[in-house]
DNA sequence: CCTTTGTAGTGATTTAGATCACTAGTAAAA
DNA sequence: TTTTACTAGTGATCTAAATCACTACAAAGG
């Protein structure tokens, strides 16, 4: 019955765990599953933001784009995330363009019916309100970062960072589950490809970063954490 | 009497504004009105984050420094402003440092009483949910000026939003109600003060920004925006 | 098969903008 | 009064990192 796998991926989602059966079936009943390909696009920047999504597997690109055709990546999604995050009580448009990395399930959601329910539940809007501050944090960091910080250790910023987001503990390392390439690392954080080889190159020399025979990345999170103070 | 007062005050924050008499009566009760000094620090980051502010009239700058004393000035806030954004049922600590700069009254409300009313009011889970959504925005909107422009581009970009958040429509032009100097206005996106004084003198020769007398800036919005396309 | 288009890697060159160094003016403190 | 400590302003110098230019390899398409 397709409710019952609406809701079995809804449950698995964090914000909707701790939801009894009752309280989530209103949920359920503005849900869709879309399954999405890769090299698709969910949304593009400046369309009309009417939905919310929900990834219950895959991986999503977020990213902008000037008229020169210079990119900035957001972040990569995975599962579990939502986004957008700034979309609530808002009506605008989508502020970046959501491409689908890898073949994806998402969890879709109309945003004024969500946000109806959001209302109805307490215990939904605390946890809405932890997220979005959570992500204020993490945009604050990255701007500051991007203010205080030389480029090297913006670089090793960012790969602690995608330690949390996008890494899963292996051993004493921590693998990144995504492959990066080096000009992806680049417009994450506005550098050059030829400077993140080069800096990884040299972070790979102090033995605090290697590749594995997939090309994953595994970082010695401890010792990276020292080149930053 | 006191709570008159408050009341009064509360009623003059946009978040508040359409509570009605009996809706107001919880958070008048929870609040308290402080006057604080020029040059007085409201928080220091990294305390233990357990109240908000309202701004009813004064300015505070929110900031960051690093070891080297360099400072990240994220914020200059004026009547109406709340801070921080990031607050809510996160048991953190405070990310930024908040100083007086014009002796200021503020509305302090503990945190965690603030999030039981936040709860049981869905028009107020509404407006905080839109303002945080908008501060999300304005923060990516940030970091992708850092990451995708130029140093003069984001020195327009920079007046532009000072504009909106600090200036007042005198005439044709925007008039910044903030004296800010070279310096500040460098720490805000992360460039030198020789750099933005270099930059404010190219405008002011293209006939896009003045200073009147008393060294307020005033700034023809339609012809910056012109320079950003 | 070759061609195209992606990738990593590395030196050489260029440049935007930071930094340095200084003048000059103003305001507050000693 | 002089001193200290800001500020704005402006050339000269320096440098981090972008850009350029190229090799080499791998995968995908015709």
């Amino acid at each position: 019955m397709k409710t019952a796998v609406i809701k079995n991926h809804l449950q698995e989602v964090s914000l909707f765990k701790e939801l009894s059966e009752e309280e989530i079936q209103p949920i359920v009943d503005i849900s869709q599953i879309r399954i999405y390909p890769a090299r698709s696009f969910v949304f593009m920047q400046g369309e009309p933001l009417d939905r919310v999504f929900f990834i219950h597997s895959g991986k999503v690109k977020i990213n902008k784009t000037d008229l020169a055709g210079k990119e900035q990546i957001v972040s990569i999604l995975e599962a579990g995330d939502m986004f957008p995050h700034a979309g609530f009580f808002r009506k605008g448009n989508f502020p970046a363009h959501a491409e689908i990395l890898e073949t994806s399930e998402l969890i879709v959601i109309p945003v004024g019916q969500f946000e109806q329910i959001l209302l109805t539940y307490p215990e939904l809007c605390m946890k809405m309100f932890k997220v979005l501050g959570e992500k204020i944090v993490d945009l604050q960091n990255r701007l500051e970062e991007k203010i205080l910080r030389d480029t090297y250790e913006q670089i090793v910023m960012l790969l602690l960072r995608l330690c949390k987001s996008n890494g899963e503990k292996v051993g004493d390392r921590y693998k990144l589950t995504t492959h990066f390439t080096n000009r992806e690392l680049a417009n994450m954080i506005g550098t050059s490809r030829e400077t993140i080889n080069r800096t990884i190159n040299r972070l790979r020399k102090k033995d605090m970063i290697e590749t594995d025979e997939e090309g994953y990345f595994l970082i010695k999170l401890e010792n990276l954490e020292d080149e930053i103070i």
